[in-house]
DNA sequence: ATGGTAGATTGTCTA
């Protein structure tokens, strides 16, 4: 089985890229993030008729996150459990091919100090306490999507650049380590070693170009479906492409 | 300190 993560940055505009990957590399499921579209107006057409299974929680112009499966998607959860209407929509849950698959939007945390980054370091703990109230640690569990927070030296271009800023903070890897801790292993270092890839690059200052990126879009995974994982890899292809998403997908293959 | 780009949307907000 093959899942893929990728923030599409608005699902809409990239629909026509995110069908001609999926059917190109013959991906099982696919966690997409920032698809910036109510439910209501979802392009749902387009997945069905590749042979996909599509559910999605989303919002007007900002969040939005869906699961696009060739496989049965069952006991779907949107958002936390105890989430209001007026939380944005960050978060969806199911399971696959008995996989519990956490696909999440993790807040940007915009800029240190301020309310939304202590927004994003509350709700690290809110899915850290998800997982330990849902999920048992001998189950086959994957979180994966944009995490907004990357983990170590290798996962910046630059660590004089990235030092004591937004995503780099020690801060936020704590609070995503404290997340990890549950009992997550990062496929693509399980898989990769040191290796030093991106999976995201600013739109401004020319940065793929350059390929000064981060390593912020992540699959984690328990003990047993670590032990089922053959590759994990980056594709940077989409994100060389037009009008692409300033991500590009993060993949991982299971034998399972 | 600011601006550089992109998307949804149409006056800004988010990233």
């Amino acid at each position: 089985m093959k899942v893929a993560t990728w923030n599409v940055n608005s699902i809409r505009l990239r629909i026509e890229s995110v069908i001609d990957w999926l059917e190109k590399t013959g991906t099982d499921v696919l966690c997409v993030q920032e698809t910036k579209v109510e439910d209501g107006n979802f392009p749902l057409e387009p997945f069905t008729s590749a042979g996909y299974n599509v559910e999605f929680f989303g919002q007007k112009s900002y969040n939005g996150v869906a699961i696009i499966s060739k496989h049965d998607i069952t006991d779907v959860q949107k958002g936390f459990h105890d989430d209001d209407d007026e939380q944005p929509k960050r978060l969806i849950a199911a399971n696959v091919n008995r996989v519990r698959i956490v696909n999440t939007y993790i807040p940007n945390g915009t800029e240190l100090g301020t309310d939304k980054f202590t927004f994003k370091l509350d709700w690290l703990q809110r899915l850290r306490h998800m997982f330990d109230s849902d999920c048992n640690l001998n189950s086959k569990v994957l979180l994966c999507g944009d995490f907004n927070v990357a983990m170590d030296e290798n996962d910046v271009w630059s660590v004089p650049a990235w030092t004591g800023k937004l995503h780099f903070t020690l801060t936020e890897r704590a609070a995503m380590h404290y997340v990890k801790q549950w009992g997550f292993a990062d496929v693509y270092r399980q898989q990769n070693g040191d290796k030093k890839e991106f999976s995201w690059w600013n739109y401004r200052e020319g940065s793929w170009q350059k390929d000064q990126g981060l390593r912020i879009d992540h699959i984690w995974v328990s003990p047993s479906l670590a032990e089922k994982c053959s590759a994990c890899w980056i594709d940077r292809d989409p994100r060389g492409g037009d009008k692409p998403s300033d991500h590009t997908p993060v993949v991982a293959e299971f034998a399972i």
